[in-house]
DNA sequence: CGCAGCGTTGAGTAACCTCAATTAATGTGG
DNA sequence: CCACATTAATTGAGGTTACTCAACGCTGCG
């Protein structure tokens, strides 16, 4: 197929074909998976695919095939309610796993959409399963993985839950500081792949209040944005920021009002 | 973790033996596990607990040893934060698994609280990882129940991101009204374990807003409330509030207000 | 150039929060 | 058992935040 293809010429450092190899792919051969192991488990992966900006990856309601790690690029997790509300779940990027949401019903509950040009490795839930029991190693990652994506879901509950809009903001572009590819000297300065819109989504917020709280954490000087590429000026400011509470937030700004 | 709740089966064996035969149990031995699977699963709780009301069944930061199935009563389950603020991130009843969190990093991240005298079995994670290696049904029953509750905390996501308060409350007393056990002649008549404290913290709201909004659904004749106690009049009504989006809200309220 | 999409900004409003007071239930010691 | 203290729940008034609706600027593209 020539998604095999393509898969071969894409990572940018030097590798072989094979799954075992593969850096993107560590989360799937931790350390000590035999070699029978690894072999099967490279046999497991079915599809390797790219997925240009705007398109599809899966649609909710497909039943349960193959969870996907996302080799290069980045994709949004959305779910749709009942009331045909839509909101963005998380981002997925390089190294994440998509689809273990669906591991429950057979069903996937997420749509899987490139923000940009993407391309994932697919892994055959029900061979997967076969090769972790034999595998001890494999099979505690797996649950790993999925446990941190429960604790990652409750982070996401308290701030949904307690932070105000620039709180999350903040928050947002911390995290994403922290796992967006370097693109400079250090780690402070990085490019939003998302649009505001999607942010907002996933912030729990309007667009405009995204708009707004970014403008106010640049007046704070902790942050500069232009559009889409994002400098943090002031690391510790920003996460002094998250910490703060209701309170603690009001009485601060009632200080700065009354000089 | 609602499907926790539903999947109570009896197993296909009879074993003398307390866990294989308990109701509260089924997520642990379901049907098709082989005789000596279960026994071993049995051998593998390692404790029984009860914890009066307002007692810790553990706390944040202590090492992983045991998973916890909730056998009777009810429990809470806290997040601190590194501000120190606090908030609930769910409810734990009959049948439920409590510490799948805490398996990505090893150690438990949440507080469980007692909200009522409860008992609990306690599961050593470790010995059940090597049980479910050669029981697949165990094993992909389990990999159910994390993906459960992702999806859980999924759509309380969006349950914080964008509905508003008295959705919330509205949700939450349709949550509590299929997961409580029946009081009276029918499904209608429940009543709330928690405060409503407990109950803003898990919503994102303040207690006086809940209170409000309680208020506001009683008004609406769809509920009725006296403290714990919870008639739901209308579930209908009750559903259509919660499907409601902002703009239909909006204009529902202004034809309601303009006679 | 003019259109389209994304991002930003402004004014007014609705939702929720804060502070405060009141009532209802629960517990406690005499 | 009752008076008292304590906690839980409710209600009210006023302030703050974030939303709604709307206009405008920037960037890329045919």
């Amino acid at each position: 197929m020539a998604d095999v293809a393509s898969a071969r010429e894409a990572p940018s450092t030097r590798l072989d074909s094979s799954c075992p190899n593969c850096r993107f792919l560590a989360w799937c051969s931790p350390a000590g998976l035999a070699a029978p192991d690894a072999q099967r488990l490279h046999n497991a992966v079915v599809h390797r695919r790219s997925i240009a900006r705007g398109g599809f990856l899966c649609r909710a309601g497909e039943t349960l095939g193959s969870l996907y790690v996302v080799r290069s690029g980045i994709l949004k997790a959305t779910l749709t309610h009942e009331n045909g509300g839509v909101q963005v779940t998380g981002f997925l990027m390089t190294g994440d796993v998509a689809g273990i949401d669906a591991i429950a019903s057979s069903v996937h509950q997420c749509d899987l959409i490139a923000l940009e040009d993407s391309s994932v490795c697919g892994i055959r839930y029900a061979e997967f399963m076969n090769i972790s029991r034999s595998a001890p190693e494999l099979q505690h990652h797996f649950h790993r993985l999925l446990s941190a994506e429960i604790a990652r879901t409750h982070e996401l509950m308290f701030l949904l839950g307690s932070m105000t809009a620039r709180q999350r903001v903040a928050m947002f572009i911390l995290m994403q500081s922290k796992r967006s590819p370097v693109r400079g000297s250090d780690g402070s300065r990085f490019t939003l792949p998302m649009s505001r819109q999607d942010i907002s989504s996933f912030l729990g917020l309007k667009l405009e209040t995204v708009c707004r709280s970014i403008t106010g954490l640049q007046r704070s000087k902790v942050i500069a944005i232009k559009r889409r590429d994002v400098v943090i000026e002031d690391p510790a400011g920003l996460e002094a920021l998250i910490r703060l509470k209701g309170a603690e937030k009001s009485a601060a700004r009632r200080a700065r009002d009354r000089p």
